[in-house]
RNA sequence: UCCUCGGUAGCUCAAUUGGCAGAGCAAUCGGCUGUUAACCGAUGGGUUGCAGGUUCGAGUCCUGCCCGAGGAGCCA
C-alpha cells in the first residue's frame, strides 16, 4: 500500500507529475480487457483513472476490473495531463497504482443514459450524485451565498422569522395547517409582515428561509416547500426598490457566472443570455404591459395563443402573460403599478389613482415568469386599519401589524426572490423541482 | 380542483385488425491497450399499475379505481 496524499479532483492540475490518492465513488466506467478506465467522483469533480495490467499487481488490477458502478473507492496513481481525459473539468487522469474498495455497490440503477421524470425523482436520493443535479446545487450554493453576501455588504441585517405562525397572511387556503399543542398554526408563507416589524429596528433588513404554500399548483414553476429571500427597507419607495433590485439580481447572476461557468456548461446553458444582465433593467407599467399583450395577440395567428393571452384589466398575470412580455426583452423586465384588487391589502394605492398600486413584479427573461414581487406597503394607520376591515380579514390577528403604523410608521417596501426559479433561470432547467436538492411538490413528498 | 396524455423486464421503449410478450441499455460470463452513454459474442431477467367484465383467445376492447406527467387557474 503506497501512502500518498490525499487530493481533491477539483486541485488535480496543480499535484501535475504527482503520485496523490483520490477518495470517491465510481461513476462510470469502460472495460477494455487489459486496460481499464474508471471515472471517478469525489465530490469537487470527476477524474478519469486508468489502469493498465501491464503495469500492476495482479490483485489491483482484479480489483479495478471488479468495481461496480457507484462503489466507494480509494484510488491511488501518478497525475498526468492527457486531452483525451474526460471528466470535470477534465483534461488529466491518474494513472493507477494502487486501489481499494471501501463498498462494492449492489446494482446501480441510474445509468449514464436517459431516464423518465419519474423514476428520477423516486430516486432524487441517488440522482443527485449525477452530474446534472451536481452542478445545478453548486450553482445553487453560489447563488444562495451571492444573495447574502450582497445584502450583508450593503447594509441589510439578516432577522430571522418565525416559521410556525398564528394568523393567516393572507388567504388561509394557501397555508399548511399544523396542530399547535390543540391550537391551530400554520407554516409561514411570507416572512414580509414580522420584516416591518424588523425594519423599526435595523432599517434594512432580510429574511431567508424555506416557505412554503399549499396551492394546488401543477406547473413547472411551482414547488409547495421553496426558499425565498424577503429584502424590506424604511425609507424606500417604489423606484428605490427597482433600483436595488437591479442591482441585487445582476450581482446574483454575475457570481453564478464567475464561479460555475464549467457547471453552466455542462448544463448546456447558452451563458450569453445571462452576460447582458446589467442595470438598468426595462420598467413597463402594468396598463403598458396590457398594450403590448394586446400588440402580440394581434401578432399571432395561432386561436390557442390569442385565447391564451386574453386579459381583463385588474387581473393578475398567468404564466403564458409573463412568458409574452419576457420575450419582448434580452433582459428581466420590472413591470410596476398592478391593480390594487388583484395584489395584497397591504399595498400602497398611487395618488389619485387607488385603482393601481406601488408594486412591483421583475419577470426573468426565457418564460422563467416572475422571480421577484414586491412593493411599497402601507403607512398610514387609517388607509390601512380601512382596507383590513373592507377585505373582511380578521382584525385581532392584524393588531400587532397595525401596531407598526402607530409607532413612528414610516414610507418602506420590500420584495421576496424565489430561489429556485432564479436558479432554474440561471441553470436553464426545464423544470423548478430541478431546482432543489429534495422537492416538495403536490404529488410527491418522497423521498 | 379542472383539461389532456401516460403506466409492458432494473431503465428507455416496441408489440399490425383482439392471435406465440420483444429490442437496446443495465446485470452476469467471455474477448479487446485509449475508451468518452465504447465495441463484439453469450446468459439470466415478465402477475403487461390494480380489480372486474366481454371473448375460443385481452398488453390491446369495456367499467371502476390507483399512480404519474404536461398544461390551466393561483402564485415566488
Amino acid at each position: 500500500m503506497v501512502s500518498a496524499p490525499i487530493v481533491q479532483v477539483s486541485d488535480l492540475a496543480s499535484h501535475e507529475g504527482e503520485t496523490v490518492t483520490v477518495r470517491g465513488w465510481l461513476y462510470n466506467r469502460t472495460d477494455k480487457g487489459k486496460l481499464q478506465f474508471l471515472l471517478v467522483r469525489d465530490g469537487t469533480g470527476i477524474v478519469q483513472c486508468v489502469a493498465f495490467k501491464g503495469d500492476l499487481p495482479e490483485d489491483v488490477f482484479d480489483a479495478a476490473r471488479a468495481i461496480t458502478q457507484e462503489s466507494s473507492l480509494t484510488v491511488t496513481g501518478t497525475v498526468r495531463a492527457d486531452k483525451r481525459a474526460p471528466g470535470f473539468p477534465g483534461g488529466y487522469e491518474i494513472g493507477v497504482t494502487d486501489l481499494q474498495i471501501i463498498q462494492k455497490a449492489e446494482e446501480y440503477p441510474i445509468q449514464p443514459k436517459e431516464h423518465g421524470i419519474d423514476f428520477l425523482l423516486d430516486h432524487r436520493h441517488l440522482w443527485v450524485r449525477s452530474s446534472r443535479p451536481w452542478a445545478v446545487m453548486r450553482v445553487r450554493a453560489t447563488v444562495i451565498k451571492a444573495i447574502r453576501d450582497w445584502l450583508d455588504d450593503h447594509g441589510y441585517l439578516l432577522v430571522d422569522t418565525p416559521i410556525i405562525t398564528p394568523s393567516a397572511g393572507e388567504e388561509t387556503t394557501s397555508l399548511f395547517k399544523v396542530d399547535y399543542f390543540g391550537d391551530t398554526a400554520y407554516l409561514a408563507q411570507t416572512g414580509q409582515l414580522y420584516n416591518e416589524a424588523n425594519i423599526a429596528s435595523f432599517g434594512k433588513v432580510y429574511c431567508f428561509g424555506p416557505t412554503f404554500r399549499a396551492e394546488l399548483s401543477k406547473t413547472r414553476r411551482h414547488l409547495t416547500e421553496f426558499w425565498m429571500v424577503e429584502p424590506e427597507m424604511a425609507f424606500f419607495s417604489l423606484e428605490d426598490l427597482m433600483d436595488m433590485e437591479e442591482e441585487f439580481v445582476t450581482a446574483i447572476v454575475k457570481a453564478a457566472l464567475e464561479r460555475n461557468r464549467p457547471e453552466l456548461e455542462l448544463l448546456g446553458r447558452d451563458v450569453s443570455r445571462l452576460e447582458v444582465v446589467e442595470p438598468p433593467f426595462p420598467r413597463i407599467s402594468y396598463d403598458e404591459a396590457l398594450e403590448m399583450l394586446a400588440e402580440i395577440r394581434e401578432q399571432t395567428d395561432d386561436p390557442e395563443q390569442k385565447r391564451l393571452l386574453e386579459l381583463e384589466w385588474g387581473k393578475d398575470f398567468g404564466s403564458p402573460h409573463e412568458t409574452a412580455i419576457a420575450s419582448r426583452f434580452e433582459k428581466p423586465v420590472f413591470v410596476y403599478h398592478y391593480p390594487t384588487e388583484a395584489k395584497a391589502f397591504y399595498m400602497q394605492p398611487v395618488d389619485g389613482r387607488p385603482e393601481v398600486c406601488r408594486s412591483v413584479d421583475l419577470l426573468a427573461p426565457e418564460g422563467y415568469g416572475e422571480i421577484t414581487g414586491g412593493s411599497e406597503r402601507i403607512y398610514d394607520i387609517a388607509l390601512l386599519e380601512e382596507r383590513v376591515a373592507s377585505l373582511g380579514l380578521p382584525r385581532e390577528a392584524y393588531e400587532w401589524y397595525l401596531d407598526l403604523r402607530r409607532f413612528g410608521s414610516v414610507p418602506h417596501a420590500g420584495f421576496g426572490l424565489g430561489v429556485e426559479r432564479t436558479v432554474a433561470w440561471i441553470c436553464g432547467l426545464e423544470h423548478i423541482r430541478e431546482a432543489i436538492p429534495y422537492p416538495r411538490t403536490i404529488k410527491r413528498v418522497y423521498p
